[in-house]
DNA sequence: GCGACGCTTTTGATTACTTCA
DNA sequence: TTTGAAGTAATCAAAAGCGTC
C-alpha cells in the first residue's frame, strides 16, 4: 500500500533551478489568465500526470533549506517509517497538539489519510488545538507553492515527510494558500476594474463636455464668420462623430483627426486615455484678431 | 516599562459541494 | 450512471498582532 517513494521525492524547493519565466506583470495582467503565477504552469487538477512525479530538481538552496530543515526542531520530533507513511502525532513547538475535532478523526479513519496508513494519533484531545506552523515550514511551503500551485500525493506526501507535518496538514495549507491568492488576485481584478471604469467615466464626461462646446459653437454666427468656404464641419447624429469636408486641412488644424473622424470614437486600445483629441481645432480657428 | 484586556487579523482546519476520469 | 479522488468556497475558531488603559 505504501509506496515508497524511494528516490526520495527530491522536492524541488529551489527557484533558482529553472529562472523564473513568466513573471507576472506588474500588474493584473492576468485579467485574462486571472491567476497568479503559480497556476499557470499548473496543469489541470488531479495529478496524473507522471511529470510529475514529484519534483525532480534538488539545488544548492534547495540542499541548504533540507539541512536546515533537519537542523530544526520542527515540531516533535516524528519518527518516519521511511517507506509507510508516518503521521506522527504532530505539534507545533509552542502550541500543544493539534488535535482533531471527533468528525475528522473519524473521516481520517474513513479514508485512512488518503496517503498515509496510520491515521494515527491525538489520541483523543477534545479541545481542537490549533498548530502554527513554524516559520521555517511555512517557508518552504511557500517556496514549494511557488513552483507548483498544487501537489500530487506523492510530492504531498514526501513535503510532509520533510517538515514533519501530516500529508493532511500539507494538503490543507495548499488548498488555503490557493484560496487566499485567488481572493487577493480577485481583490487587485477588482481594484484595477475600478480604476478603469473611473476614467472612462472621467473620459466620457470630459468628452461630452466637449461635444456641448463644439454644438454651441457650430450655432453660433461667430463660428461662421472666419471660415473659409469649402470647409464644412459636420457631426453624424447616429454616432456623433465628426467630419470634416474641406479642400483646405489647415482650416480645421488637424486633417488628420477631421478626415478620419476619430475625434470621439477611438479605438480601444489608443495609449492614453487622456489624449485631447482636439488638440488645436478650436483654438486656431477661434483666434481674435483684436 | 509592562501586563491585562479587548478588538482585529491571520491562518489551520472543517464541511459542503462540484468536477472529472 | 455511479464512484472516488481531486478541487473550490464558505466558514469556524485558535493564535498572533496591536492599540489602549
Amino acid at each position: 500500500m505504501a509506496e515508497k517513494d524511494d528516490d526520495s521525492i527530491g522536492l524541488s524547493l529551489s527557484l533558482s533551478l529553472k529562472p523564473p519565466q513568466n513573471l507576472p506583470p506588474p500588474f493584473p495582467s492576468n485579467l485574462m489568465h486571472s491567476l497568479p503565477l503559480p497556476f499557470h504552469n499548473n496543469q489541470h487538477h488531479h495529478h496524473k500526470s507522471p511529470l510529475s512525479d514529484a519534483f525532480r530538481s534538488i539545488s544548492d538552496r534547495n540542499a541548504e533549506t533540507r539541512s536546515f530543515l533537519r537542523g530544526i526542531d520542527v515540531n516533535q520530533p516524528a519518527i518516519l517509517a521511511d517507506g509507510d507513511e508516518e503521521v506522527a502525532a504532530v505539534s507545533s513547538p509552542n502550541s500543544t497538539v493539534s488535535s482533531i475535532s471527533g468528525k475528522r478523526s473519524e473521516r481520517e479513519e474513513n479514508e485512512g489519510e488518503r496517503a498515509s496508513t496510520t491515521p494515527d494519533d491525538e489520541g483523543g484531545e477534545e479541545t481542537r488545538k490549533k498548530m502554527r506552523l513554524t516559520k521555517e515550514q511555512a517557508a518552504v511551503l511557500e517556496e514549494t507553492f511557488k513552483e507548483h500551485s498544487s501537489l500530487n500525493p506523492k510530492q504531498k506526501v514526501a513535503l510532509a515527510k520533510q517538515l514533519n507535518l501530516r500529508p493532511r496538514q500539507v494538503e490543507v495549507w495548499f488548498q488555503n494558500r490557493r484560496a487566499r491568492t485567488k481572493l487577493k488576485q480577485t481583490e487587485l481584478d477588482c481594484d484595477y476594474l475600478k480604476s478603469c471604469c473611473e476614467n472612462l467615466t472621467e473620459e466620457n464626461r470630459r468628452l461630452q463636455k466637449e461635444v456641448n462646446e463644439l454644438r454651441a459653437l457650430k450655432l453660433s454666427p461667430q463660428f461662421y464668420m472666419n471660415m473659409n468656404p469649402p470647409t464644412t464641419l459636420t457631426m453624424c447624429p447616429q454616432c456623433e462623430r465628426v467630419a470634416v469636408s474641406s479642400s483646405s486641412s489647415s482650416a480645421v488644424g488637424s486633417s488628420e483627426l477631421a478626415t478620419t473622424g476619430v475625434g470621439i470614437a477611438r479605438t480601444a486600445n489608443q495609449k492614453s486615455m487622456s489624449v485631447n483629441p482636439w488638440p488645436t481645432i478650436i483654438p486656431h480657428r477661434f483666434k481674435t484678431t483684436d
